[in-house]
DNA sequence: GTGGTTTCGCTACGAGTCGTAGCGTAATGG
DNA sequence: CCATTACGCTACGACTCGTAGCGAAACCAC
């Protein structure tokens, strides 16, 4: 048996929860306004309003602390039931778009991505706060959509996993690109011709062609 | 009216080729053994055998270095007309995966697209020297399969231009994202359900799905 | 209270990198 | 031969990194 405060309370002083929070919203901050590699500990540590080395007790380094910062910015993502598929892909891409188009999501997340290539703990820390989230949002979706009559029910449960991490490559890396490389925003109108070539293919696509601006 | 060598020639001593190629592939290599973040311009400097001042020379630092260096690897890129739409999309994608399979790639890539967040000048780099060849690419592959009859013909010049910048970033962004963030192989498997679904989408390719393997 | 434990802020430090300046030498063209 | 430019080398101040050491503060158990 336990006494009253079991596991959580380890004895001795606790650590600032007010610290957590402000050392992560200076980091964005930071990021806003320095980027990533004019990003220093030092620098957020002033902001933060801590000393350095409360920094270093808490995170390995650089890298680590970013994706925490940046993962809250994730945090927000969620799946209305808009009532079909395509309204559904829609609408999260839209709020995906609209995470990606703040400063500090695109100073910060590709840089760790980049980091990770040589990081095996950071790219499963990025997986864990960052992109599972997303990929759950592709099962549901798909979930919602063979509900509805739209995709045919999976049978091979292997298959589908493929198949859900392949629509998931598809939808983030498009956004991202599309963000990033291009540099140009993923607005309404990118989105809808995004999620018709994603539905319905480039052969399908080809003869239904709207004019810009409709909605 | 110019004499014997007008503008090349510019008077004094020229810089050495040899100098050139030998800084591109030691920053690949130490792009490989490093990794971006631990890369220093010394140290590339000590590998290709030239004072470090002679980089400083050349390059304004280390991003328009590993830009440079980079590019390169895309050098080998290249459609080949294998006879069909769908064919001609494997194939230039399995060329795309497999260079950025390559470590240096890895490495180099996504870090200085993270860098040109905050740096126009180098997006412009990135963009002229990488990303705009990879784009005429997407534009060669739609004019044949147009030829072919497989794609109907573009009446609008300007919203072909869309199209083909929305398929350059879904074929893209989907390889980046499968080799950097899920940080799997986009092997001959993965791209084949790839074209499929950028060829019929989602809804035609549900009930054309084959067993994992064939080809 | 009292003692034990952990965190905090602060200072200081060696190590490493950055980007530049200065110098003498090498290679080209007129 | 001379002007011009590139090269290799050395040295330098400025900056960041990550850590160690210290005293004070916050919490728990007794």
């Amino acid at each position: 048996m336990q006494s009253r405060t079991p596991v959580p309370r380890a004895a001795g002083r606790p650590r600032s929860t007010t610290a957590d929070t402000a050392i992560l919203a200076a980091t964005r901050e930071a990021l806003v306004e320095l980027g990533w590699s004019k990003l220093t500990l030092g620098d957020v540590a002033t902001r933060a309003g801590v000393a350095k080395t409360t920094l270093y007790r808490r995170w390995a380094g650089k890298n680590e602390l970013v994706v925490d910062a940046v993962a809250e910015l994730f945090d927000e993502l969620e799946l209305p039931d808009r009532g079909s598929l395509a309204a559904d892909i829609e609408g999260v891409v839209l709020q995906f778009a609209a995470i990606l188009a703040r400063p500090e999501a695109k100073s910060g997340l590709m840089a760790v991505v980049a980091e990770s290539v040589r990081d095996d703990a950071l790219r499963e820390r990025i997986r864990e706060s960052i992109v599972d989230r997303q990929k759950c949002l592709v099962v549901e979706g798909r979930a919602r959509a063979q509900a509805r009559g739209e995709l045919p029910p999976e049978s091979d449960p292997l298959e589908a996993a493929r198949t859900a991490d392949l629509i998931f490559d598809v939808v983030a890396g498009a956004v991202v690109h599309r963000t990033l490389v291009s540099a140009e925003p993923a607005d309404e109108n990118w989105v809808h011709s995004f999620t018709q070539v994603l539905l319905l293919g480039l052969t399908s696509l080809s003869g239904t062609q709207k004019p810009a601006g409709s909605v």
